[in-house]
DNA sequence: TGCAAAATAGAACGATCGTTCTTTTTTCGG
DNA sequence: CCGAAAAAAGAACGATCGTTCTATTTTGCA
């Protein structure tokens, strides 16, 4: 019908306005990990993104479709960091180790700053709407990884045949959660090597062989 | 010097005003369990408590000291409901096996209506000040007594003598906050199982001997 | 039973919240 | 480089927040 729009819904010959929103949502980002998704406001944000709380609001419509914008964001991020890189790894154990790491890495980065799915879980876990939808689909894809690697592994034969994986990959979630817990409220100094000493534990006990886990100190050693 | 004042600071013969504030105190911990500290006001706590704002705001003086007394009260809770009973359990083992089943039971009943210790962590853990220190002692103070009674173990033989006591509480912790994520956030069926399941495996992997777990429809089978 | 003290209510405060509306500024293709 | 469209700013709204002050009600001992 009219003259061709701009397809871009992304980076690419980006007007103005997107680049912004784009800046905007980072600082949000930030905000958000740091003191909730709850407790994100527009005039805070508008203050560090150096614009007007309605500059700011235009960009969204509502304070939901903000917190929308945020814990999508922080799924690409989460993907981009701990997800791809691991994929490279080969399939099987190798690639459910790399995603561990990964995983633990980002957390313990996030012991300044935050996990979203972790204080999102705790704001959202009985208030109903898009915003747990979107914060519990992205875990629930991540979990869903997790299981993938780890079956991956049984059928290499890298983990015992018998093994349950969804109990290992809650056992291993459980980890994290920890982790995070500990380092970061409680600041426990020894969370970090709970955590891997924890992972080592449940390695052995599904059956993997060897030492698997690759600290960042320690040079990897395959089978 | 004066007259006998009154020098009782908790229930007997309670004044009227301790007993009201007792009440206040009950609604703000169901509110709070549910939305959270912070989300908890005073104009929201008043209408539960079917008070004025100011009535429930003088018991107080202020909202931090509101937060602190329901912090308070939800460590005598935690404390009357799984700790105390747990010390019948004999010394070692058994009592462990206690300890972690009471704490599996109230998280299981939490899935309704939250965890402080958990929402708490996640809405204080860069915010100073006398709540979160509050919150961080009550739950050091649960995880000692949980280090305590592994340690105990350890002495009574029966776990393995040369385990790693604070390793062993770190993944027990882990457990119980991926009980309470997944059970309140996530709503995955399967995760009272998967607790119970991996305390097995912990329970097997630091040298206790036989099933100790005791599930609420099956007997307890002492070795 | 009377009366001071304690407890509760009521009204109002400044601040901040998300949101709407209007106006000004900036962008960018013809 | 002009002018329409997009983007940003500004002001104001009703609501709610924690808190303060004053007035009213209730308590409980002498």
């Amino acid at each position: 019908m009219s003259s061709p729009k701009p397809i871009d819904s992304d980076q690419r010959a980006a007007h103005k306005g997107q680049q912004t929103k784009a800046a905007i949502v980072e600082a949000a980002l930030g905000l958000a990990t740091q003191i909730g998704l709850e407790g994100l406001s527009i005039g805070a944000l508008a203050e560090v993104a150096r614009m007007s709380k309605s500059g700011v609001f235009a960009h969204f419509g509502s304070r939901e479709e903000l917190q929308l914008s945020v814990v999508r964001a922080y799924h690409e991020r989460f993907e981009a960091e701990v997800f791809y890189p691991a994929i490279d790894a080969p399939r099987g154990l190798p690639r459910l180790v790399a995603l561990f790491n990964n995983w633990t890495k980002r957390t313990t980065t996030e012991i300044d700053s935050g996990c979203l799915y972790i204080s999102g879980a705790a704001e959202f876990d009985d208030r109903p709407g898009p915003v747990r939808d979107a914060l519990a689909s992205s875990v629930n894809t991540w979990l869903a990884a997790m299981l993938r690697a780890v079956l991956q592994a049984k059928e290499e034969g890298h983990l015992d045949a018998d093994i349950d994986a969804p109990q290992m990959v809650f056992e291993i979630h459980g980890l994290i959660l920890a982790l995070h817990y500990e380092a970061r409220f409680l600041k426990t100094s020894q969370s970090l090597t709970h955590t891997s000493k924890g992972f080592e534990n449940i390695l052995k006990r599904y059956g993997a062989a060897g030492a698997f886990l690759k600290p960042k100190t320690a040079t990897l050693k395959p089978v």
